[in-house]
RNA sequence: GGGGAGAUAGUCAAGUGGCCAACGACAACAGACUGUAAAUCUGUCCUCUUACGAGUUCUCAGGUUCGAAUCCUGAUCUCCCCA
C-alpha cells in the first residue's frame, strides 16, 4: 500500500491524498460503505461502483467468520472473488463486536470468548486468530484486534483496556509479519488508537500506535455515544501525534457533519453504517438537509427527493413515491434510500477533496455543516 | 316464514357484575439509529391537558344493582341454517 499526500488545507488540518492498493486507487478523504457480511445492504455491487462511486467497502471478520465461514471464503479464493467486488476492501477485526456484543462475550488477556449471536455457540477470538482469518478473507486493509470501549467508560477501565489493546496489537503485528497474503496481492495492517475520552490516554495510545510504523493508522472507540465535542477533541489530539505521511482512519464516523469536522482535523478515511442503516429506517440525507421520509408531510409532495443531487434517482423520484415505498415496506424503498445516502456521502467527500485542492475548504465546510445537518 | 349466532375504540379482536378507558394484533402518527445481533427498536394512539388529572364510552332505549361492556326487557342492524 502506498499513500501520497497531494494537498493540504491552509486554514484547517484537512488534506487530500491517494492510497494505492493492489485492487486500485482510493482518493482521500474517503467514505467507505459498510458491507458487514460482504455486501452493502440493499445495494448492488454495480450500483456501488457506477452510481455511488464507492472506491472501497468494508467487511467484518466476526460476521464473515460465523457465516459463511472462513473456509468458504478461502475456497472461493478470497472475499473479492466471493462477492465480486474487485476494488479495495477493508475488514474490521471484530473489535467493534467486543463492544456491541458485550452481553455475550468475555474478555481475557488471551483474547475474547464470544457466544455466537446466531446460535449461541462458543467461539474464541485471539489477536493471532483474527489476523489469520483476515489473511484468509483477503481484504486489502485489515484491522488489529482491539477492544472498542463503551461510553461512558471509567478512567481505570479505559486505561486497562487500552493497554490490553496495545498488547494485542503487538501480537497482531507479530502474527502479521510471520504470515503471508493468501491470494498474491498485498495486505496491510492498521493499528487502532484507543483511550476513550481521556486526553492522557489518547496521547499515550497515539504515541504507541505511531511507534508501530504501520502504513495507516486508525482511531477507534469514538462515536459510541460521547458528545461530538469530545469526539473532535480526541480526534484532533490523536491526529496531531499520528504520522502525517500515513492515512488516518476514524472508525465508525459518522454524520455528514462529523465527517466534515473529521476531515478538517486531518482524517482521511471514514466508515459508518449510518447512511445505509438509517436509509432502511427512512432517514434520507440530501444536499438540502435531512428528511424523515416516513413523515406524513411528504405524502403528497411530488417534488424530487433532492433536485440538487448528483444522483439521478434523487432527481427523478418524488418524495411522495419514496415515502410510499418506505411506508409500505417495499424493498425498493430501502434500495433507493441506501443508494441516495451513500451517493450523498460520496459526493460529500469528493467535494471536500476538491475544495481542499482548490483551497476553499474552510468556507465551503462551514456552509455545508449547516445545510446538510438541518432537519427538513 | 321457522331456527340459530352476533353487534366492543381506525380495523381485527379479548373481556361476560367491581382490579375496565377496556388484553392483544394490525394500521396510523412521532422519535431513535455513528468500526451493522437493526428492512430494527421505542413512544403515542376515545376527548381535553405538557403532565397530574378530568370528561364521555363497549349498537340504541329502558330496567335490575351500592356498582353494568358484562344481568333482564324491547328495538335496530348483521350473519348462518332450514323452508
Amino acid at each position: 500500500m502506498q499513500f501520497n499526500l497531494l494537498a493540504e488545507c491552509k486554514d484547517t488540518k484537512a488534506r487530500a491524498g491517494e492510497i494505492f492498493t493492489d485492487h486500485g486507487k482510493i482518493e482521500t478523504p474517503i467514505f467507505m460503505p459498510v458491507g458487514t457480511l460482504g455486501a452493502v445492504k440493499a445495494v448492488q455491487m454495480s450500483e456501488l461502483k457506477n452510481q455511488i462511486g464507492a472506491q472501497i467497502i468494508l467487511g467484518n471478520t466476526y460476521h464473515l467468520y460465523l457465516r459463511p465461514g472462513t473456509a468458504i471464503i478461502e475456497k472461493a479464493g478470497g472475499l473479492h472473488k466471493f462477492n465480486g467486488w474487485d476494488k479495495p476492501i477493508l475488514t474490521d477485526s471484530g473489535g467493534f463486536q467486543v463492544h456491541s456484543l458485550s452481553s455475550i462475550r468475555k474478555i481475557k488477556e488471551e483474547g475474547v470468548e464470544f457466544r455466537s449471536h446466531i446460535d449461541g455457540s462458543k467461539h474464541f477470538f485471539s489477536p493471532e486468530g483474527v489476523i489469520d482469518i483476515q489473511r484468509k478473507i483477503g481484504a486489502d486493509i485489515i484491522m488489529a484486534f482491539d477492544e472498542c470501549t463503551p461510553y461512558p467508560c471509567e478512567l481505570d477501565y479505559a486505561k486497562k483496556s487500552m493497554h490490553l489493546t496495545h498488547r494485542w496489537l503487538e501480537r497482531c503485528v507479530k502474527r502479521f509479519a510471520e504470515t503471508e497474503n493468501a491470494y498474491g496481492y498485498s495486505q496491510t495492517l492498521f493499528p487502532i488508537v484507543q483511550g476513550s475520552v481521556y486526553k492522557n490516554l489518547r496521547k499515550e495510545s497515539a504515541e504507541f500506535i505511531a511507534s508501530m510504523g504501520a502504513e495507516g493508522n486508525a482511531i477507534g472507540g469514538l462515536s459510541v455515544g460521547e458528545p461530538d465535542e469530545d469526539m473532535y477533541e480526541m480526534t484532533e489530539l490523536v491526529c496531531d501525534i499520528l504520522p502525517k505521511d500515513k492515512p488516518r482512519y476514524l472508525m465508525g464516523v459518522g454524520t455528514p457533519g462529523n465527517i466534515l469536522e473529521g476531515i478538517s482535523l486531518g482524517i482521511d478515511m471514514f466508515d459508518c453504517v449510518m447512511p445505509t442503516r438509517n436509509a432502511r429506517n427512512g432517514m434520507i440525507f440530501t444536499t438540502q438537509g435531512i428528511i424523515n421520509i416516513r413523515n406524513e408531510k411528504w405524502k403528497d409532495d411530488f417534488s424530487p427527493i433532492d433536485e440538487y443531487s448528483d444522483c439521478e434517482l434523487m432527481r427523478t423520484h418524488s418524495k411522495a413515491f419514496l415515502r410510499h415505498l418506505v411506508h409500505t415496506g417495499e424493498i425498493l424503498g430501502a434500495q433507493i434510500s441506501s443508494i441516495n445516502n451513500l451517493s450523498l456521502y460520496m459526493w460529500l467527500v469528493t467535494e471536500a477533496r476538491k475544495k481542499i485542492v482548490e483551497g476553499t475548504f474552510m468556507v465551503w465546510k462551514k456552509e455545508m455543516m449547516e445545510k446538510l445537518m438541518r432537519r427538513l
